[in-house]
DNA sequence: CATTTGTTTGACAAAAATGTTAAACAAAAT
DNA sequence: ATTTTGTTTAACATTTTTGTCAAACAAATG
């Protein structure tokens, strides 16, 4: 018989997304996860037979995911400045949903440098790196070394984000107001890094 | 009879400080602290008698270190292109040694939601948010919500930091290659943020 | 409709992490 | 030197978390 497919799996894959990712509970169980997936405990061994295997699974999925966006970004051929508007679109959008999610990744690889990582990486950035050169020679943006300036793009977008719950209470934010806040950081952000 | 203060106090204190905030092991047991500071677990509970106080006071220790540091940062007069110099100076220097300090702050935040944080705030935001808005004014920098211009200073200099397992992956730095470009940044961000 | 097979569950077992106790130890005080 | 008191340790106990198993269940198949 073939599988059935209740979409259990799936659940509870997504649920510990939701949770790592999008709570940012980096310490959740196997316990929590079950529960907010409202399935039994067991099934989660069932799926994927110990905690470390899911870990592994959402860890993997998460850097292709991670991947996979970069690529398309980086290889659309819109005219750069539209490119980057498109990027800063699509890496905000995914950031606000999942701000956790690269955290997840870092904590992850830290806490067990020995297990092997995902080995795809982006194929697009050397080219995209190159591209960004270009329009510093052509003087469309500050001259700079393109890796920073893609560090840079990154850390406006994301940081913000994970740094919320302390944000929001240096800055006397209601939860709102920051959400409003980071709405108006797109076009902000595109300012900041076109002169 | 006084405490003899043989400093295993302190050391458990700072070891539990380095794994967390410089290492960015933040699922550390307290035979891992107790490992890396070279004492007998049992001496974890005799000064701090939980690892959930232990924690409790750590977090604490690094808010209110976080606190000081921004208000000794903010309220010291000099002039304002300098005093971002210094900002940068003092926080990139932390950002080196604990990169996943404030990664951390907002974990435990996170998931602990219910449990009483600490009150204190920097006291100097406010009066400082208004010097940015005066130095806007006088068109020195570009013209945006002071708030944003603060939160993009911190997102430049702390993001690359906390990412650079990624990054260097990414961009295929070499350990000692992404610190030569971290050491780059403290010119470039002032650069970015400065029109 | 009975059987097969994949799914779900609860009860149980094992492992890991945290917490406790009493005794050993060492520095200071008497 | 002996006692006192704070420190450290090892052995043990508890709790939490993870993992296993067999039985119950339900959908598809014959």
């Amino acid at each position: 018989m073939a599988l059935r497919d209740t979409g259990t799996e799936q659940l509870i894959k997504d649920t510990a997304k939701r949770i790592f990712f999008a709570e940012g509970k980096l310490h959740a169980t196997t316990q929590d996860i079950a529960d907010a997936a409202g399935v039994n405990r067991t099934l989660l061994h069932y799926y994927f037979r110990s905690k470390d295997i899911l870990i592994q699974q959402v860890f993997k999925e998460a850097m292709q995911g991670l991947n996979a966006r970069l690529d398309t970004v980086m290889e659309s051929d819109l005219p750069f400045k539209k490119k980057i508007e498109n990027l800063i679109d699509v890496f905000l959008t995914e950031a606000v949903a999942f701000p956790y999610q690269e955290t997840f990744l870092v904590t992850e690889i830290l806490n067990d440098s020995c297990r092997i990582h995902d080995e795809s990486k982006p194929q697009k950035i050397k080219s995209f790196l190159a591209q960004i050169q270009t329009e510093m020679d052509a003087g469309h943006i500050k001259p700079m070394n393109p890796v920073h300036f893609l560090m840079n793009l990154f850390s406006l977008m994301v940081y913000p984000l994970i740094m919320a719950p302390l944000f929001k209470e240096m800055f006397n934010f209601s939860d709102s107001g920051y959400t409003d806040m980071i709405n108006e950081r797109k076009k902000l952000i595109c300012e900041m890094i076109f002169k």
